[in-house]
DNA sequence: GCCAACGTTGGC
DNA sequence: GCCAACGTTGGC
C-alpha cells in the first residue's frame, strides 16, 4: 500500500467536483516526476487531495480505483492518467499554514518540493494527517 | 501583484 | 553539454 498527495487548483478541479461526479480521471499532468509517481500508483492506494491557491491545504481523502493508462487529454508525448474516487472529506480543511507547524511533517515532500503536483507520502505522515483532519 | 523555485527551450 | 532566457507554479 502506498500513499500519495494530489494537488489541484480548485478553480480547475476541486474536491467538490470530485464528490459531485463520484469519480475523477486524474489527467493533465505534464511533469515527468509527477507522471512517474502516477505510474507507481496501485489500485486501492490512498490519496490526500490538496487545494492550491487561496487558503491552500488538504481537504480530503481519496483512493485509486484504476492504475495508470495513457492520458486521454494528451495530444502528444508520453503522459499518464489514473482514476480515483473520493473517500472522505475532512471535517475542517488542514491548511498549509497548519501543516508547516507540525514537526513530524516538516520533511514531507509536499512542503519541500512546492511545484511538484504528485507527491508520495509515508504511511506515518498519511495517518497523522488523517487523524488531524478528523 | 510580486517573486522564489525550478522546469523547458534553444543558441552556441 | 552548457547556460541564459523564458515560462509556469504557487505561496504570500
Amino acid at each position: 500500500m502506498n500513499y500519495w498527495i494530489l494537488k489541484t487548483e480548485p478553480q480547475t478541479f476541486s474536491w467538490q467536483d470530485l464528490e459531485k461526479e463520484g469519480k475523477a480521471i486524474w489527467d493533465g499532468v505534464r511533469n515527468y516526476e509527477a507522471r512517474n509517481n502516477l505510474r507507481k500508483m496501485k489500485t486501492d492506494d490512498l490519496i490526500l487531495i490538496y487545494h492550491s491557491g487561496k487558503n491552500p491545504g488538504i481537504i480530503g481523502a481519496a483512493k485509486v480505483i484504476k492504475e495508470h493508462y495513457p492520458d486521454p487529454t494528451a495530444k502528444e508525448g508520453d503522459w499518464s492518467a489514473v482514476d480515483i474516487i473520493p473517500v472522505r472529506k475532512f471535517k475542517k480543511m488542514l491548511l498549509l499554514q497548519q501543516l508547516k507547524q507540525i514537526k513530524e511533517l516538516a520533511s514531507i515532500s509536499l512542503l519541500k518540493r512546492t511545484r511538484l503536483s504528485v507527491h508520495s507520502l509515508s504511511s506515518d505522515a498519511y495517518n497523522l494527517i488523517i487523524k488531524l483532519g478528523n
